[in-house]
DNA sequence: AACAAGTCCAACCGCTCTATT
DNA sequence: GAATAGAGCGGTTGGACTTGT
């Protein structure tokens, strides 16, 4: 780039290039009043620089300065080859496969942009990076999933060959190990989802919002105070994830779920795909008739056919927009939570802490739900007396902060892993969905463009908006899951544990039973009118 | 055509890790 | 073992570019 800099014909130094002080790295050059340049590089700046490597080598960079007469410092040189003078750097825009890879890429390994570059020749990290959090931006605007189905199906099956294979380590320690693998999937075993993976095979995505504490979080942050907006949106992105704590049957410390029942705001369920006014549509609508009603909010050029945009449905709900705007600037609560500081993966931003916390929580669950229906006061001891493996008992200390581990949007996982609100019990039926009192369903289509090979031909479903949409992704890959709800029902339990398990799928199977398709969202928060009477959103 | 908003991307910054002294 | 320097990584920024109104 040479938008601002006078690009001189030595190259080397222009008269708008002393002005930065020296940094970290000029160390040396500051004694002898050298002023380093910052800013694009020029041509010849370039030029110099390959010069040098050819002769010297790449690697110490600090010494390019002093022998190449560049007035830049190591950490300026070492950026400028490794991301754009290098050969073999692929410029241009990321292909299909890139972009695939990518995605998987990041499901296992998170915001580990090197170790990415490194499966992806001739990209750099840098590159990954911007494509990412661009297609981040786009995606949790459009309230779109990051990872395609299969992705989480695939890191859960890694996982537990990892775990087989006694490899278990708790907090940064697996994380290491791992990395040796090449992969930093957690050796997590989701005990309590084995069972039904044959039959659902996505359940392992809906732990992705169940950070027990990030209930007592989100909703603290709820009637706290939201984040500065002056906080940067990647940090408030990060901050997010406790508020799908109230997906969490099990919930931690003092927080009831009496308490999430009386004091929910509507921002908490808007989420979560509740407080959406919905409109039951009576009338089937052919997906046809719906013609361009279905408006996108992609930009144009950005989601082509090889755009990994193109995963979900590309109907992006406004009020989703909204509500993860308003979520991301949550602030992590205080008070009654866990605020401990300790590092944890979970702040990696990788699927596969989720999928180890969500095994976590499946074990806790499905011993403590005796008690925790009116009480959250389960401790780590409780959870340790009826895991089954110990390997709950020890993460569950290990964890004990309370952040999820994800460095995304709360709204982006939760889109990501709940198959929320889907429509109507089968694709062929697309009923109207009837919801819990007070709420109305609005069936509206959703185009699917993306599937796992995407020749394949695309499917129209009917979910009620906006979350469906995200969900519509996985039920298009799954037609038994579809053609069944009554599997996400059980699945959906069996995360809640027995208690609550119980009592949505009493609220499923038995009160509404249109709504079985709903999902949890539309489900289990049956009886939460404060939730769920939401038709003065827009 | 002018302006605003959104997007992209190169580069910088701060931090951590590792090797060396 | 402590201090220091170098290298690398991830997060963030700022400005050019693109698109929409």
């Amino acid at each position: 780039m040479s938008r601002t800099t006078i690009e001189s014909d030595d190259g080397v130094l222009s008269k708008d290039q002393t002005e930065s002080p020296l940094n970290d790295e000029g160390g040396g050059s500051a004694g002898r009043g050298i002023v380093l340049k910052k800013g694009p590089w020029t041509s010849a700046e370039d030029a110099i620089l390959i010069d040098y490597v050819k002769k010297h080598g790449e690697g110490n960079w600090n010494a390019v300065q002093k022998n190449s007469g560049l007035f830049r410092c190591g950490k300026s040189c070492r950026l400028r080859w490794a991301n754009h003078l290098r050969p073999n750097l692929k410029k241009g825009a990321f292909t299909q496969e890139e972009e695939q890879l990518i995605v998987e890429l990041h499901a296992k390994m998170g915001n580990k942009w090197a170790r990415m570059a490194a499966h992806l020749p001739g990209r750099t990290d840098n590159e990954i990076k911007n494509y990412w959090n661009t297609r981040i931006k786009r995606r949790q605007r459009a309230g779109l999933p990051l990872y395609p189905p299969e992705l989480s199906f695939q890191a859960l099956h890694e996982s537990q060959s990892q775990n087989i294979n006694g490899i278990n380590s708790g907090d940064k320690g697996h994380h290491d190990l791992l990395q040796g693998n090449g992969y930093e999937i957690p050796d997590v075993v989701f005990d309590s989802l084995k069972a039904n993976q044959s039959v659902l095979p996505y359940v392992p995505e809906l732990p992705d919002i169940t950070a027990s504490s990030m209930l007592m979080k989100g909703l603290g942050s709820q009637y706290c105070s939201f984040m500065p907006p002056t906080m940067h949106r990647q940090k408030r992105l990060r901050e997010s994830m406790p508020l799908f704590a109230g997906y969490s049957g099990r919930i931690k410390n003092e927080f009831t779920f009496d308490q999430f029942h009386n004091d929910v705001p509507d921002k908490i369920a808007r989420p979560f795909g509740l407080s959406f006014p919905l409109e039951p549509d009576p009338s089937p609508k052919t997906p046809e008739s719906f013609g361009g009603a279905v408006k996108l909010e992609l930009p144009s050029l950005q989601y082509t056919e090889t755009d990994l945009g193109s995963w979900g449905t590309s109907s992006s709900p406004q009020p989703l927009l909204e509500t993860v705007d308003a979520f991301i600037q949550s602030p992590p609560p205080t008070g009654t939570v866990d605020d401990s500081d300790c590092p944890s993966p979970r702040n990696s931003g990788l699927l596969d802490a989720l999928l180890h916390e969500a095994k976590t929580l499946g074990c806790a669950k499905n011993h403590s739900s005796d008690k925790s229906s009116n009480s959250s006061s389960v401790t780590p001891a409780d959870i340790a007396d009826s895991c089954t493996l110990n390997i709950c008992e020890t993460e569950w200390e290990d964890y004990g902060d309370p952040l999820s581990p994800l460095g995304h949007s709360a709204t982006s996982l939760f889109n990501e892993c709940t198959p929320l609100s889907a429509s109507g019990s089968s694709l062929e039926e697309q009923a109207p969905v009837e919801t819990f009192v007070g709420c109305k369903v609005k069936s509206e289509p959703v185009e699917q463009a993306w599937s796992p090979d995407r020749g394949k031909e695309t499917t129209n479903l009917y979910v009620s908006q906006p979350d469906a949409l995200l969900a519509s992704d996985w039920l298009e890959q799954d037609s038994a899951y579809v053609k069944d709800p009554t599997i996400m029902t059980d699945a959906i339990a069996t995360l809640l544990g027995d208690d609550l398990g119980s009592e949505y799928k009493q609220m499923t199977m038995g009160s509404s039973t249109s709504s079985q398709g709903l999902g949890f969202g539309a489900c289990a928060w049956n009886n939460m009118p404060a939730v769920c009477q939401m038709s003065d959103l827009p």
